[in-house]
DNA sequence: CGCTAACCGAGACGGTACGTCCCGTCTTTAC
DNA sequence: GTAAAGACGGGACGTACCGTCTCGGTTAGCG
């Protein structure tokens, strides 16, 4: 929505103000709570200045997610053997979810996703880079032979990610770091 | 809200006509887009008398979920192998995910019980009840021989739901009814 | 509204206690306050009964406007004289506007009887009636020379009538009924 | 309720619109039929403006009542006899009683002033005015010898403005401004 | 002295207005 | 000249009554 390359300061504290204080109000108060004017409130900057830099609601919804940018760790891809890179994913993912931030926003951006395209093209976005990140991985341990020989990286990697999202989602106990393991060994078979 | 036992046909009739009315508003709008009033004028009882009945917003999305009442399969328990079971309660589940009623509303459904502990006990308990018919398939399962020895039901259940729901809240593409043998496959190694 | 030959006690009954509280409603919440659910619950007669006898509220209030009845007192029309009549009436004025049932009333029977034909015909009614009977008297009196020669009785009547009934709606302090003998004597000139 | 200093030419509009609208509201409806929605179609305003302006029903009544601001006429005090500045102030209170914007909303504030403080300061003030001029006048007229001696103005004055105010209020046929003389000379004897 | 007709209570129902809150647009004011 | 302050029309919220209606349960007074 505002160019990168905007050189006034005052846009940018301003932008930067309103996108925390929107995150802050996802996650607090959900999607249907959330309010452009109790964003105004929250970070001081005035219910006009937000309708000249985001058209609407929605719009500083999308773009206070993006501004997330919650990649998938890319360091140490061939340094170690696939099972760790496995299992360094997603127990990236597993902390993405108590992150107030991003956890928190979870239930939110699920909800706008299914009536805003912007949304959704960010969730499903984020979602499938995250996912191939782990398909690589699961088809390089298929390969190596660290995980049983026929597996299937793709539906593995849905059943991974989808645990771990799943049980933040709908269930009283989200999926802990130190689950992974656990987790990984009803998948994918016992730990080489 | 009502009791079971009312015999006054008048709330039985505009009990029902408003729920029906409140579900296809929520698979419309989302939670985000729903209201009373839209409720009232989409299934013309009048706002008053929806009040009268429910305290309020929530209140009747979460009795509206409630008459879903979508349950697990509870028919051929024993007289099937796991396996077949398993695979009967997935598609069951993953047949659930494009219903319009229930699948159309499941994100508006995550949103509200982030914020409502009505919707959330409704939500989790429904979630755990079927994940609990899977558990016990796959424990089955496993003491039959279908599966490995050594497999976790607990998070395999975990896993195949997780990998149906996730699907349809975060992905383009939601797992179908025939998916489901090959996501058996990726989790609970081949079929036996 | 119902007719006096009624003899079903319950229904003598029930309009005794609706117009009771309606008085004591409309004393206590003026006219704008007032409402046929608040005498309902205030008396315990059920709505429906209130309906079943008068057709509205503004029914409810010129009926039990008509039942408070407060004539002017007839007795001693002759033996006392004009003078004596004439501090008598007015006293008996002066002590209905400190009576909350009818004072407390006035300021909403005013008000009602702008826009209520049937509760304008009472107001007006009742206002000529009592002063028919000053005027009655004040006739007499100048008749008799207790009064200036050429006095007009129904401007003094009017006159009269109005310091009374002016003070109680419009002025912070009411005529007293020991008032009575110096607003004569401001009007009638000095006692005989 | 607005400051007299404020600039923002769109809180002067509005603010004149709704009065306008209001005082018609008021003696067309009354007090009783008066309502926020009603004036809002009626002058075009919106609601939510009417109540960032006036915090309800009573707070705009009593500030349109202020802005009618019906004040005695101060002209010729003194360079008049007594007789005639008497004879002025009660002619331009009859003339109020027959303006449908006083005359036809003084019903409805009668009866607010008994259940709202605001109101009420008002209304008696107004009144309190109006009858102090009077008796100055009055109290003039003694000193100079045109009315009989020992009279006394405050009495005078409550009769002179109650017979006014009474006719109008419970009776149907109101004192028209020729009718001021004959009243006068009722209470003050006759003219000098 | 029982029966039937009526009254009564309880309250659901479709409405309408209340007063509050927020939306997204727009204008005014101040820095 | 931009940002703040906030007025504006609009509309949903949840509440409170309105006046209509349909129920059973009681009660009165006629037979």
């Amino acid at each position: 929505v505002v160019s990168a390359a905007d050189p006034d300061p005052r846009i940018a504290r301003s932008t930067h103000l309103v996108r925390e204080a929107a995150l802050a109000e996802l996650a607090e108060r959900g999607y249907g709570g959330f309010g452009i004017e109790s964003v105004s409130r929250r970070c001081g900057v005035a219910k006009s200045t937000i309708y000249r830099h985001w058209p609407g609601r929605l719009a500083l919804v999308a773009d206070a997610f993006e501004s997330l940018d919650v990649q998938p760790p890319d360091m140490a891809p061939a340094a170690v053997g696939p099972w760790v890179r496995i299992e360094e994913l997603l127990r990236h993912l597993a902390d993405a979810m108590r992150d107030s931030r991003f956890g928190g926003c979870l239930p939110a951006l699920v909800e706008a996703s299914e009536h805003d395209p912007d949304v959704r093209r960010f969730l499903h976005g984020f979602s499938a880079r995250r996912r191939q990140a782990l398909v690589d991985a699961i088809g390089r341990a298929v390969a190596a032979g660290e995980v049983r020989p026929g597996l299937r990286p793709e539906e593995a990697a849905l059943a991974l990610s989808g645990a771990i999202i799943y049980s933040r989602l709908m269930t009283d106990r989200l999926v802990e770091p130190d689950d992974v393991g656990g987790l990984m060994e009803a998948v994918l078979g016992p730990r080489p």
